[in-house]
DNA sequence: AATTCATATACGCTTATACATATATGTTAA
DNA sequence: TTAACATATATGTATAAGCGTATATGAATT
């Protein structure tokens, strides 16, 4: 594909022409998430997340990894340069913003306090990514998932 | 005018979600250009120029100087940092593709030989821009202009 | 095998975008 | 004042995006 190029970039800028699909990237910036987080911090419908995800997926800025029922998504970093450094500062922009702060907070209240893990039992565990600033394999790195996740929540819950 | 917020962010890579949009940026990014000059350089219909160069207007990312006849389009530094930074790494993503600097190297053929002054006599000048990443005014910076342009072109030629 | 749970997709609808063609505005020249 | 020029906007039409509701898929549980 050719990555570089207008066709590229003006997929790219319409994938992030979208309150939503930015929301769902400012949470997305540092970690795996799995979507059943996105509907809970974004408050939106289920299929209307999904959508979106969907088309950042599409664009190629995000991909997902399934994990028994749960499906968590990942920032993709771009092939080019230029896209890497321009993704990099819009991550940094949206960090900027109180409003984009304060849904990273409520994030990690509603994934990783104890009192979440057992209401929303079998909850599925976040995964933490590099940064994209730093060097990144671009050719599909398969991330080590540390145990099953859930599974281990659930035996020391039981 | 909250210039942060997604609602800014989601207008802004609207602005940048065409291709038209994106090549009119490439060939302003560094001097007001008039818009005789981007449908000389890029081949599309005058009103098909005139309404994209509207929509990055109404935007906020560009700004229309009149000088007689002729209208010249500048870019308008985005107020936060963020925005400004984005910005900037992304007419440097533009300026990484072969396409995009043969578009440029035509803007300087069509504007700047004398063969092409005497062609379109009356051609308006262009105006060098500071760089975005140097520091910028942001309230609005009368710009001062060298002369009235095509007159002095008109008086030469004559 | 049947059910439940997490997620994805399909459908119908409304709204927004993009383009071509035609026309209006505002400025200079005659 | 009229004509000519550069640019902007209006209109009609085709296409695409977004949303809610309903339904399909695929994995785990019973």
């Amino acid at each position: 594909m050719d990555v570089n190029g207008l066709a590229y970039m003006e997929s790219f800028f319409m994938a992030l022409a979208d309150k939503t699909r930015l929301r769902l990237l400012n949470l997305i910036r540092n970690e795996e998430v799995c979507v059943c987080f996105f509907t809970e911090v974004l408050g939106d419908s289920q299929p209307k997340i999904s959508r979106h995800l969907a088309y950042l997926r599409n664009a190629g800025i995000v991909k997902a990894r399934r994990d028994g029922k749960w499906m968590h998504y990942s920032i993709v970093a771009p092939e080019s340069d230029g896209g890497r450094r321009v993704l990099a500062e819009i991550l940094d922009w949206l960090d900027d913003q109180p409003e984009m702060k304060a849904e990273r907070e409520k994030y990690r209240t509603v994934c990783c306090t104890p009192e979440m893990l057992v209401q929303i039992a079998r909850t599925p565990i976040p995964f933490a990514l590099p940064y994209l600033d730093d060097e990144i394999e671009v050719a599909e790195p398969e991330y080590e998932y540390a145990g099953t996740g859930h599974n281990e929540i659930d035996e020391f819950l039981l």
